[in-house]
DNA sequence: AATCGGTTCATACTAAAGTACTAAAATCCT
DNA sequence: AGGATTTTAGTACTTTAGTATGAACCGATT
């Protein structure tokens, strides 16, 4: 991350450098206005700022998204009332895992109420507020 | 929004323009060289293109974990809705809302019944996925 | 073979959530 | 000031959620 931050700065520097470089001789040529160098200039740095500032963006979003399996286990919640749990959380209701998951309603009220016992919440919407908290899904 | 863009691009106009003016006193007394003027250019304009995109981020909300407000009145939900939707999110009941927001819980009833509407869900499980979906609140 | 954890399902119950109205205030807007 | 919107609150009702308990089945473990 640090190491990523030193190597884009430095780039740039180079870059600036470089173009420079290449103003000072279609400056000397008489080619180009002074004006119209640095305007270019401007314009370029202003794209990198612009893309910069997205990918630090992008890799923000993309780093919250781990899952932590270890949680998971630790809480003692298993496969069947995990898969319960990822249905919960897209908002379906119990009738709706039931019919996704091929068993009855009552099966799935029983992995419910013991994933609230693990959970330690009494509400399923307080359940998704836990599971955030415990990175055990893709937020 | 393509009034604020026009703007934007007026302004870095008229700034690029001022900076070009005062780069050309500065170098025809001597006090810089060219380059350095051309640097200090370069580097504003990396901090404005930074900036914009930040802004830019805010209001698209798609990148960052940033709220997107206008969405929020874009589907007509109220402050107070609003209101009842953070609580809602971190997990209270309807009556525990009530009592946070010192009102009856028909009172919530009724708010939480509307922003069903608004959100075009019918649970608050639901609620809470479309909300994240729309980037109506922190994630 | 007996035990344990996990999955399945049922019944019966209580509690909470949600719907469909109606309606009175408070507030905002012009 | 007057109309529109928001916020508040109620009643009556249906549906969903959640609890408690018991029980059958299966695979793996000891």
């Amino acid at each position: 991350m640090v190491k990523k931050t030193i190597f884009v700065f430095s780039s740039l520097i180079i870059a600036l450098l470089v173009l420079l470089q290449l103003s000072k001789y279609t400056y000397m040529a008489g080619d180009a206005s002074v004006e119209l160098v640095i305007a270019l200039v401007a314009l370029t740095f202003l794209v990198v700022g612009f893309y910069l500032k997205k990918n630090n963006a992008q890799t923000n979003a993309i780093e919250t998204g781990e899952i932590d399996f270890k949680k998971i286990k630790a809480l003692g919640i298993s496969d069947r009332e995990y898969e319960v749990l990822q249905h919960l959380i897209k908002g379906l209701s119990n009738k709706e895992i039931a019919d996704a998951l091929f068993v009855s309603e009552s099966t799935i009220k029983t992995h419910v109420s013991s994933l609230f016992v693990k959970l330690d919440v009494k509400r399923r919407t307080q359940a998704i507020q836990k599971a955030k908290e415990h990175q055990i899904i893709d937020a």
